[in-house]
DNA sequence: ATAGTTAATGTAACTTATACACTATCTAAA
DNA sequence: TTTAGATAGTGTATAAGTTACATTAACTAT
């Protein structure tokens, strides 16, 4: 059964946002996934959370609205940035729409108990067991993350997947989830402690039951650009 | 006199190209302007060329087609990327409508002499002396310039501004214009060469009077990742 | 032949990136 | 109280890349 167009006779396109919400838990990079359920095209299909833009709000609001509404997740906790804007003219087969497609970040150990479950269509799931998703929403995720490997290199937006307190090593796991590679421990930290955007903090932490770590912070909550 | 509303009652926003587009002429960057005239806001201002996307076009189809009908230059002479996609709810006084930023770029020598003419309504203006333009077309002016920086320092866009012929001295001039700097003449052809893009021509050019310049060609039309 | 102008080239100092292995600290169990 | 087990923490030598800098070569016009 063939839907109607959301805004009468298409003359001219309109808008969507859609988001990619990633965060790092054990060592793994995860992505926030919905089930999409739009018959004839696509049943119980995964997907990215998002929807319509209205005239009353930004790219980003409306990004931040979706990920709310359909992904379960608080917004206000979100980094958000737009990457790309997906404009192919069949990319949605119900109607003409165009989607912002937008990065959105967030340490997991900020999220609450029912953000971090994987309930009833939204999910989360390692970026590396991703199959196809509905729409162009495969070709979002790796265009998502191509940016944010590059954003990684090149700025300190990790911050943005990691707690207030960490440990150095916390620190080189999200930045070894996303690029996935293993990093050289000792050169990891001369070179994030030669940026100086570090706080050595009083406390340790205990993790298990070996040798506490020393704590740290970021100085600031801004995105340094690094190179 | 209000104007009425392109697509109805604006329950959701809809969506134009607009296109920032640079060339090089006499070590100086340049970019396309148009007069924009829609009172009472703005009385022949200048602004970028751009217009709706329709139902039938992706955002680079329709950036393409307005820059040759509004800013009188051909299309497909014209390398295009989008940068950015603009949001705000009042950006445009009158309706609800998103922009996709599209920087487009180049080489002079390619235009024909119509294009070069800065005609009736359009114009080439240097960067540099750019003023306010209309609507938010100066922050996505800047934006496409900072992002054209970006691309510069870590890609061989340039490329796109420079004949298929050309010296390293046309080449280091075309690096100059975009980043404002002054290059070291030697580091800089150290560093092109080891890129091993370019190709040695068997032809050499004539400047006036002087030492006839070694003529190269980039080997690829690809824009290469160098950084 | 010379003056004028642009083309072309090399090296040393400095900075940054890489590769690589051992000691320190803490807990729990013997 | 000693030891085993696990993670935390550190330095150095080499390689690669970046920067700063001045002279000679090639051509034209007078």
């Amino acid at each position: 059964m063939k839907q109607q167009h959301v805004n009468g006779p298409e003359r001219f396109a309109i808008l969507a946002s859609d988001v990619v919400l990633f965060t790092v838990k054990e060592k793994k990079l995860l992505v926030r996934l919905i089930d999409v359920d739009r018959p004839p095209f696509y049943e119980h299909v995964p997907g990215l959370p998002g929807g319509l833009i209205d005239a009353t709000e930004t790219a980003e609001e409306a990004a931040r609205r979706h990920v709310a509404l359909k992904g379960g997740v608080v917004a206000d906790k979100l980094y958000v940035e737009q990457f790309h804007t997906f404009s192919r003219v069949d990319r949605d087969p119900r109607n003409r729409v165009v989607a912002v497609g937008h990065l959105a970040l967030t340490p997991w150990e900020n999220l609450s108990d029912e953000e971090q479950l994987s309930g009833v269509g939204m999910r989360w799931l390692p970026v590396e067991d991703c199959r196809v998703l509905a729409y162009d929403h495969s070709e979002m995720l790796i265009a998502a993350l191509e940016h944010l490997r590059m954003r990684v290199r090149s700025t300190t937006i990790a911050k943005k997947l990691i707690p207030k307190e960490f440990t150095l090593t916390d620190l080189e796991e999200v930045y070894e989830s996303i690029l996935g590679t293993s990093l050289d421990k000792r050169n990891f930290r001369k070179k994030i402690l030669a940026l100086d955007v570090l706080k050595e903090l009083p406390d340790k932490k205990r993790k298990g039951k070996f040798r506490p770590a020393q704590l740290y912070s970021f100085r600031s909550s801004q995105i340094e650009t690094v190179a």
